[in-house]
DNA sequence: CGAGTCGTTGAACGGAATCAATCGTCGTGG
DNA sequence: CCACGACGATTGATTCCGTTCAACGACTCG
């Protein structure tokens, strides 16, 4: 889905600054996001701590889908870029696709394309040496073998489960070898 | 969702016996599945040949659902069990949807649910020390504080990226602390 | 200009993967 | 009906690598 839903439902523009959360984990969820700019982390912090990446949602993507029918957030979602956030009331949102079954389906194809982001994801911290993670990481992020860091390591680290530590002595080494390239938020697979 | 397509769709039946493939990564896909009986692990393996499951979709439930729109399967189904599968057509289960909104949106319901499940999946296998990561995990599948392990441990150890041998470690350390209590194919939460 | 965050490197420890061996069980086929 | 083979369950020993703790410089933003 490239496209909020027109101009049928009502909805709010948030401006939030770099590090600033959207929503919190616990409170009560009420309305579908949409990244007019910037980016959004959703992070789940474990017993440890340590903090989750499960998502990250880029420009022209929606976050909390999953929510559209709880009554709360599961996590936390924050702003690793200075971001404008469109938010559209989850009850709105569930009648315009009653009413658009067209627009249903467009969801459905969205949402299926999440699920299998997430696969993906769950093979890749699957992955036992931090060296071959990061690099499977990498060949699924790339786009014409350029891989874009949203904002710092740190959260690369936070989405493949390694410690920050490992990914930059991974990544060294990897530039080392010469097997990738960094440059500025760059990172390109040769 | 509950229950299959009624009899709008055109279906059939498989009968798939234990660790026999519904259908194989890279092989066209064709067919949304439900399991009418047993149960099947969606598999994929990783370059060094460890087996991660990303999810186990047991009586009553759909899989495949990430398909629906792709031309090719992304994983292994795999029998756990002595298996009744349904298939039905993907265009004909997307037809289905355009002509009853009703059922596209408890889909959408479902394919959020898978999400959700996802998520908490890429949480537990974020968790450091294998014994909170099983505990975290044992806790997310309890019901009524009684996990039933489908099939076997070892693919208890592939949904949550451990060595089988360290989870037969870790769930005799856990049942002599007296925090869990094995009894043949579940385990009980204390 | 100071607080907070990211990037980077060092050192040490601990725990999980790995290799290996044994036993039990179940299904299959001769 | 029994023997064999395959696979799951279990335990032991060893190795290694990723986490963790720590310290410091650079940078950004308010």
């Amino acid at each position: 889905m490239n496209n909020p839903f027109s101009e049928q439902i009502t909805s709010k523009e948030l401006i939030v600054p770099i590090h600033k959360t959207v929503f919190r984990r616990k409170e009560s969820a009420g309305f579908l996001h949409y990244v007019k700019e910037g980016g959004v982390k959703l992070v789940r912090n474990t017993l440890e701590g340590k903090e989750v990446i499960t998502h990250i949602a880029k420009k022209g993507e929606f976050f909390s889908e999953a929510a559209l029918f709880e009554t709360n957030y599961h996590c936390d979602a924050i702003a690793i870029e200075h971001s404008v956030i469109v938010r559209y009331p989850n009850e709105e949102v569930l009648r315009f696709f009653k009413e658009n079954p067209e627009k249903a389906f467009e969801y459905i194809r969205f949402l299926s394309g999440q699920i299998r982001v997430l696969r993906k994801q769950l093979e890749v911290v699957n992955v036992v040496t931090a060296k071959d993670r990061i690099l499977l990481f990498l060949h699924s992020e790339a786009k014409n073998g350029v891989v874009k860091i949203s904002g710092a390591v740190k959260n690369l680290a936070g989405q493949i489960g390694l410690a920050q530590e490992t990914v930059y002595r991974q990544l060294s080494a990897l530039e080392q070898e010469g097997v990738i390239k960094k440059e500025g938020d760059e990172i390109k697979i040769l």
